[in-house]
DNA sequence: TCTGGGGTCCTAGGACCC
DNA sequence: TCTGGGGTCCTAGGACCC
């Protein structure tokens, strides 16, 4: 058996712990330089405010409601998150963090009669120890108990447990849920299955296996099994180190000023290098993109993206930014108002297996020493006060977030001040 | 004025090899 | 008027997730 435990519109939920206030109000938050709402409490979904709108379609909506607005502050988010997967892992030893406000929990080897009781133990204690919301879906692979979960909020929300324990509740919970809603069925597969009358999950397995795998490859088959109770999708108990990691953010303002670039490119290059050094990688390859806003269609358009090879892996802030540099060399194009820029490190390997080229002339472990002096500092203070030159001070390229709450868990200034 | 960011997995098709 | 067959590796693109 497994249990996916999820936090309740989670962002919102963090939002709401510090502004208490707020409780059973309206809030949104929106995505980076407050572009579209990626979070809504249950009062603003009913407010018909949907996942990923445009902040400026939901202006009047805001004024006329009087919704409490925030930026996303992930700060404060990943530090939540971190206090409940700890909450999470001292009930069963394994455990898969699948998103930040999202677990899979092995339940295996408990007592069947129990799960449901454990289910409501996890959610009140999330709740008491941490503040927030979460609700729990039990059953017997991966997919159901996703299902689960979906049909716990649906069901009874205040409840927010529902333990699919025998096959008449899990036809019940097939049943009710539409294709569309199932994990790992999107809006292309939801059309495909709907125009060949398969609406709800129950229709899907009573659809051949051999159709699933047809139209909807190795994945849908996979589902299929998964619906039918027999766990196919893999266990990952440990999290696996990312085979690739992007870092990109669309700039504050469209921009023709190669510096800006530079400079938002040099950042990106930097966070890479950082995420790098934290999970104990190396890359062997970058790879820089540019792009003008896509949604101007009367601007002229110009994306491009360019893979550059290392000599030798590495994760030295100062030599991944500078290949980013040449890259941005390569594709830039004068002549364009630029909306977004990013940087993808490529072909990652552990930093122990790294390979040294003959005619490396840098000096790595003296470099690798450097940085993990200033990692130290930067995470000491919380910012990244050491930086390389190129990085620039003015963050010229800086997104809006103008509704930013505080870190009020990891800073010391930040934190919540009470008058007696 | 204004539309996020960071991932994974799978497949088809081309390049290349013998 | 005719051009093999079987492999591997890589990449781009499409699907999905939160």
């Amino acid at each position: 058996m497994y249990a996916l435990v999820d936090c309740n519109n989670f962002y919102a939920s963090c939002e709401r712990l510090f502004q208490p206030q707020l409780e059973n109000k309206p809030v949104v938050v929106f995505s980076n330089n407050d572009g579209c709402a990626i979070a809504r409490s249950d009062e603003a979904k009913l407010l018909g405010i949907e996942m990923g709108t445009p902040a400026y379609q939901i202006e009047h909506l805001i004024k006329k409601h009087k919704i409490a607005v925030f930026s996303s502050n992930y700060t404060l988010y990943g530090d939540l998150s971190d206090r409940i997967m700890k909450i999470l892992a001292d009930f069963t030893p394994k455990m898969e963090i699948y998103s930040i406000d999202e677990a899979f929990l092995d339940l295996s080897g408990f007592m069947y009669d129990d799960l449901f009781r454990m289910g409501t133990e996890i959610k009140s204690t999330v709740r008491q120890h941490v503040g927030i919301p979460v609700s729990v879906g039990i059953a017997g692979t991966k997919t159901l108990a996703k299902m689960a979960n979906r049909y716990a909020k649906k069901k009874d929300k205040k409840l927010g447990v529902f333990y699919a324990s025998d096959q008449n509740l899990i036809d019940e919970m097939l049943h009710f849920t539409k294709v569309e809603d199932v994990w790992g069925i999107g809006r292309q597969y939801a059309s495909l299955l709907k125009k060949n009358g398969i609406y709800t999950a129950m229709d899907v397995t009573k659809t051949p296996e051999a159709w699933m795998r047809k139209y909807l490859t190795v994945v849908g088959q996979r589902l299929w099994y998964e619906l039918k109770g027999i766990p196919s999708i893999e266990w990952q108990h440990l999290p696996a180190p990312k085979k690739n990691i992007c870092t990109s953010r669309s700039l504050g303002k469209l921009t023709d000023d190669k510096s800006i670039l530079k400079e938002a490119i040099s950042n990106h290059a930097a966070t890479c290098a950082l995420k790098l050094r934290n999970q104990k990688s190396c890359a062997k390859a970058i790879c820089v993109f540019i792009n003008t806003n896509p949604h101007k269609i009367n601007l002229p358009q110009y994306a491009r993206s360019v893979t550059i090879e290392f000599d030798t892996a590495t994760n030295l802030t100062g030599e991944i930014i500078q290949y980013a540099l040449k890259g941005l060399d390569i594709i830039f194009r004068e002549g364009f108002l630029y909306k977004k820029v990013g940087v993808i490190v490529l072909e990652i390997i552990p930093e122990n297996q790294v390979q040294n080229s003959l005619f490396d002339c840098i000096d790595r472990g003296k470099n690798s020493k450097m940085l993990s002096a200033v990692d130290k500092i930067n995470r000491s203070i919380g910012k990244d006060v050491v930086r390389m030159a190129s990085q620039g001070f003015e963050r010229r390229y800086k997104l809006r977030s103008e509704h930013l709450s505080f870190k009020y868990t990891t800073d010391i200034n930040e934190i919540l001040k009470v008058k007696i």
